[in-house]
DNA sequence: CACTATATTCAGTCAAGACTGAACACACTG
DNA sequence: CAGTGTGTTCAGTCTTGACTGAATATAGTG
């Protein structure tokens, strides 16, 4: 089942790769299917990622949309092939980054929200500023870091150009 | 049942933090005990939290000592009292941040042991370091967020003075 | 227009784990 | 040493959601 072919080492990556998600929120599967995408050179079709990780072809379609609509996997056409083929997007550390930034903001408003509560004990405001202000440090640090990222210097060559 | 007295506001406040600590792989109810503790000024007993809480006791034994475990929880005695009382730890923001970073860089060590994967195409192995060099910069950005937010000036006053 | 290849959707199964009440363990008190 | 207040553990229930095979849609092909 699954896995019929190349070295155990990626076997093991992509299982790790798919716990890993699972603690994200995400289906052990679609975990897998990052992981498969990660370190495949050339595109796969949603029956050849179903194969691969001997999983059913559901799964696969499911969860793979999931991930086109978080930005993290393209769905590419193969000239002369009807099928649909994915990959991983190029923009996609940048998108799985957002996904984690979107739970931040969500605590940080969730800090905000305390802080308007009524009648706060001063000491409590005082807990849930101190709070608040570290997590919109991280924050914005981290958007800098996506910033710095974005404008890092184009790869040298490198097969596929776009 | 549960959340007798006290606003509507703080309710569902409480409910807010339960089901945005659930994205985070926590138990519902451990989140709503730090939503409740956060707010709260004075440490609150076991059966406290759960009557205000409407939920069993058992789940607060066992949820609070998971928090307690992680750090972002203390437990402390009130004098001629033989109940446990819980509050927050003085250090929650950093304990919780802290669970954050684990993630990050299991994540990290992932794209690393790809990048050992053998037979690598170039193109892949490139994407790979690009991935890992963003996540590597977030993490230390968020160190140095963390550092500069230890290093604080201390609080003026408030009632709660260790 | 049949026919085939492909992708999606759906009903059903299954497993994980949250939550609970009740039994239990423990340690004070008199 | 009984009795009581307190925390923990355990067996059982229930919900959620992942996963699947099969049915269904969709679109290309002759």
């Amino acid at each position: 089942m699954g896995n019929r072919d190349s070295s155990p080492c990626i076997a093991a990556f992509i299982e790790r790769a798919g716990c890993l998600c699972e603690r994200d929120g995400l289906p052990r599967i679609a975990g897998r299917i990052l992981g498969l995408l990660l370190v495949s050179a050339e595109p796969l079709s949603l029956d050849g990622i179903a194969e691969r990780l001997g999983v059913s072809r559901a799964s696969v379609s499911t969860d793979a949309r999931r991930l086109v609509e978080q930005g993290v996997l393209e769905r590419v056409g193969l000239p002369g092939d009807r099928k649909d083929y994915y990959r991983m997007a190029s923009d996609s550390p940048e998108r799985s980054l957002e996904q984690k930034l979107v739970g931040l903001r969500q605590f940080l408003a969730l800090l905000d929200e305390a802080q308007r509560l009524p009648g706060q004990d001063p000491a409590v405001s005082e807990r849930l500023a101190e709070a608040s202000a570290l997590y919109r440090d991280v924050m914005l640090a981290t958007t800098d870091a996506l910033e710095r990222w974005r404008a890092r210097p184009p790869a040298v060559a490198a097969t596929q150009s776009a």
